[in-house]
DNA sequence: AATCTAAGCGGACCTTGGTCCGGTTGTTCG
DNA sequence: CGAACAACCGGACCAAGGTCCGCTTAGATT
């Protein structure tokens, strides 16, 4: 540890943005974490966080992030892996947050609603959470191949699968579900609002529609 | 010019994979290339096919290309503006094939069939361009947003529209037609292959299945 | 408390994409 | 043909992601 070390008590919250509770890893996943690397993860996400509100993804660099939390780079890389790593780890908690809301928060979004209903609710809010977070999320995609691997992507397939199969969808809900995720990518999201000159408005009732088509008389 | 200069005649044909002439350059886009500057490029895409074809996308350095081609690194920059212009150069020409199939092909991929029958026509055709070039083309997929607003995307995204049109497929046949093509998304079908256990057979189906779904009863 | 070990640490180092600018060379026009 | 100009060239240079390895230290064991 070389940087000035900060206060030993509370060393997260976010800059100014919206400040997130960093301290506690997920007990999962990484067997277990010694203090130290603990405690210097929680660093590097509040630095993180910080330099991303206050000057935006692209000057997030990872030598930045290392020099603000008072750690040597390499401390970074182990963390997290890749620069992709460190900013899916900063989404992290807003993605639980949004899974808890759709597993098993309020209907019809949660659980107690019909399928399908539980199915057209599922599209505003997921185009909502990702647009919210398009910075982070396009960002990180520097490998093409890489999101459908990562939970966050086959957990949200493996939900909307089960709706449209229990929907009486079709021979093939998997398939749909991949496919009405592809409707919904942030990028593409992102290039229609820009670019596309649609509204937030119009992409609902698509996928409004979308749903009724792969749910209609069609099994 | 430093390196050993090949010989002044037929600059052009690639290693061994599948020879393409690329003497050629675009007429269109660039007003006009100066005689020095046309052979560069020309020597540059032949280096750069060759390099692909025995080493793979990811041995494809800016620096061994300039090098193999006996040219500076800048030319390279200067030329096609970044890595992914390069292998989207490297794959323009394959990209005008197909273009030129379901354009001016044969039918039922071409004009002279049918829209229903061209969509379900395009699907596989799509399917089968993208997989023979998943590797350069995932390897061109830096920035997410770029592939919206490239060329490739907007002409098939042109093209789909218009059938889903003539088919009378609904009110909004251009969101339909970003579903479509991202159904075919060349990520999610290597992932689905590769990963998924997919046969193209499968893909193929679905494909079909979609179609049925935007060009069936739901005008 | 002393010891032992594996996890952790940090920063020098490497690679590679991308930029810059002084010198060179096609091309055109008188 | 010769001058003038714009396009082009090349490689030194920079930034940032990612790797490596010798040193340090948390935490368990006795």
């Amino acid at each position: 540890m070389t940087g000035p070390a900060t206060p030993p008590s509370t060393p997260s919250s976010a800059a100014s943005g919206t400040p997130v509770d960093f301290t506690s890893g997920p007990p999962d996943g990484a067997p277990q974490l010694r203090a130290d690397a603990a405690r210097n993860r929680s660093r590097l996400l509040d630095a993180a966080s910080q330099l991303l509100t206050e000057q935006g993804p692209e000057r997030l660099t990872m030598d930045a992030v290392a020099c603000a939390a008072g750690v040597g780079k390499g401390t970074v890389f182990r963390r997290f892996g890749d620069r992709s790593g460190l900013l899916l780890a900063l989404l992290d908690h807003r993605e639980h947050e949004f899974q808890g809301a759709f597993l098993g928060g309020p209907a019809p979004l949660g659980p107690g609603a019909p399928a399908v209903d539980r199915l057209h609710a599922f599209g505003p809010a997921l185009i909502r959470h990702e647009s919210d977070h398009h910075e982070l999320i396009l960002a990180s995609r520097k490998d093409p191949l890489r999101p459908y691997a990562a939970p966050p992507y086959r957990l949200r397939h493996t939900h909307v699968a089960m709706l449209l199969r229990e929907a009486g969808s079709g021979p093939d809900p998997e398939y749909l579900a991949h496919t009405l995720l592809g409707a919904t990518d942030t990028a593409l999201v992102h290039h229609l609002t820009k670019a596309g000159g649609r509204t937030f408005e119009q992409l609902e009732a698509n996928w409004h529609d979308l749903v009724s088509r792969f749910t209609g008389p069609g099994a």
